[in-house]
DNA sequence: ATATCTAATGTTATACCATAACAGTCAAGG
DNA sequence: CCTTGACTGTTATGGTATAACATTAGATAT
């Protein structure tokens, strides 16, 4: 994590600190109720963390947070609520950053896109249904069987464009 | 790596242990000079390597064989070789797998997408126009200036599919 | 040829990421 | 109550990756 990003806070993430936040948890809420699992409190915690963050964060940072609030502290906990959170739709792995960050738009369903930005370690879900359907022509084509897929994109965003301009 | 994919050799990879390698190579030397790099031994012998695995294979499988070889033993030798290949388009990294593999197609100018088999963990190479082209889609529609991407399927791969049928 | 400069290799050391295995706890249903 | 299964916590360990620096080998210009 380079304080770089954590210097410029005021890029693209579309989640953070905001009455949004709080939306976004009460849909987790339904959406674990609605398939019958628990959002535990180290798992809720978890999630807020990643909602508050405006980078993804790695398991370790999530972790330090939460053994400071009293939970537990060894990696496990950390990497189980976060497997956790992406098994149910709730939060997303970034491969590219070996880190994680909440769904923006849990409920639905979807397939999302990550696009990354470089200079500001900046997040952002966007939506990929037309990737998507491509992707799966092309696994069909190939005789694969698609089961799920990770898409990372790598780039400048918007607010980062503007500011190297 | 699980023991499971080096049993199961008969999967998809598509360039291993045949005159395809050498025509690879071949190419790799061509695409290197043209671009005034030096294919070394240390990166040659990589590549090598990775064409003659039937699955992707990670830094330090590498560096094992290469360290056998009379090559450094230590671990940034097989990562600056990796790192090489993969900057010059001749390898790719499977962020899924922490693991690389030779680039099917050097040469051409290709955005590739990958198929990865979850039961023999064979990696395919599939052509991506379309889902590169939806994606830049995407991102120009978030404001997002795409430099490079990584898209990666999970699933069965049409021989473990019958497999298991 | 040889001095010089740069790229590449090799080494040590260390940091970071992730999971296996087991022990204790807690809530729900019999 | 007591059992059962899911959850949390711990210890321990394994796998992945890079920083920093010393050394060597290739290219270039005199």
């Amino acid at each position: 994590m380079t304080d770089h990003a954590a210097a410029s806070s005021f890029c693209c993430a579309d989640h953070s600190g905001t009455a949004n936040a709080q939306a976004i948890l009460t849909q987790a809420e339904d959406r674990a109720k609605a398939r019958g699992v628990r959002l535990t409190p180290v798992r809720r915690r978890t999630l807020e963390i990643l909602l508050q963050a405006h980078v993804a964060l790695g398991a370790y940072d999530v972790l330090e947070r939460l053994g400071a609030e009293g939970f537990g502290s060894q990696p496990p906990v950390a990497y189980r609520a976060l497997n956790f959170l992406v098994e149910h739709g709730l939060a997303h792995r970034i491969r590219r950053l070996n880190a994680f960050t909440a769904c923006a738009h849990p409920g639905e369903e979807h397939r999302a896109a990550f696009l990354i930005c470089e200079a500001c370690d900046s997040v952002t879900e966007a939506p990929a249904r037309l990737v998507s359907d491509a992707l799966a022509l092309a696994a069909a084509e190939a005789g694969f069987r698609l089961e799920r897929a990770t898409i990372e994109a790598v780039g400048l965003c918007a607010a980062c464009q503007r500011a190297s301009a």
